[in-house]
DNA sequence: TCCCAGTCAACAACGCTTGCAGATTAGCCA
DNA sequence: TGGCTAATCTGCAAGCGTTGTTGACTGGGA
């Protein structure tokens, strides 16, 4: 995504209204690039102004997504991401423990397809989702299948 | 995923009960290899058991889930999808009009990723989602677009 | 500075999915 | 075969993420 300053500028010439609001939604995306969900990015910029609604972030994010300054991911962590990266090609790995989203760059000329896709279906997008736990949630969940061992010797 | 009369056994041996609701849903989803929603596969089975409740739809799909009978995806098309075909390693091409799924294979050793991915991260599948617009979808877009260029002339 | 399209916050409603509760039933056992 | 009991059924309400609505407010061009 551009720059808040740019942000702004570009609102302008659309004929959306540049206001507080939108000016600190712009600039925690900006900084964040852990792919918030909108709670979360809500939850940010509500520090500064606590007087911010959940509809006007979803609605910037919208209006941000419509641009093409940032990127909507549907990762199938129940929520929508957002990911401020739009200008290096990449794909995402989530964890399915924490839904913590990262990104990777992986090269798709490499990927061969086995057969032809469907005659007339015109791709946009092809998106690589590596799933799995990361080294946290991996933690944890051992943890948990330890003490269910132990639980069921016991029992 | 396994035949009705496979299926039957299977949820026998885990203490589940197998009932007309139940094998109903077993035929449909056993037949069916469009990738239906929870609401297709209602609608579907209601034809011949009209008195059968989505609620019953839903658990008997996540127990079906949760026993590897059946792929429980998210691709962004506003409900979850059930794949009965677990058998082979595959993945999807998705309609960003109408919601069409469609397998694909790919070869994912062929897939190469320009860094490793983090320390710890444990990888349970690697997914690669195809988007796009099916020929129907493409072709009424282009209607669209079409109408809209002449009402834009036009005015 | 004025004006009004665009925006705001609050609330209600939406679509998908799950929780709950009381009635019903599959399937084991005598 | 009949009875018992846990599992399941249906219908309804609620949960969650997201969007529609509305009346008050305001950014920013003229």
């Amino acid at each position: 995504m551009h720059s808040p300053e740019e942000l702004t500028q570009r609102f302008r010439e659309r004929g959306l209204k540049v206001t507080p609001q939108r000016q600190a939604v712009f600039r925690v995306l900006y900084q964040n690039h852990t792919h918030p969900s909108a709670e979360t990015v809500y939850e940010q910029v509500a520090e500064q102004m606590p007087t911010i609604s959940l509809r006007t972030v979803y609605q910037t994010l919208n209006d941000l997504t419509d641009m093409g300054e940032i990127l909507h991911l549907e990762l199938g962590t129940g929520s929508a991401r957002f990911d401020s990266n739009v200008e290096d090609a990449h794909h995402h790995l989530v964890c399915e423990g924490c839904g913590l989203v990262r990104d990777v760059e992986a090269d798709l000329d490499s990927l061969k397809f086995n057969e032809a896709l469907p005659t007339g279906f015109r791709v946009s997008e092809t998106e690589i989702l590596v799933r799995g736990l990361c080294e946290h949630c991996l933690a944890q969940d051992q943890n948990r299948r330890s003490k269910d061992q132990h639980r069921m010797a016991g029992a």
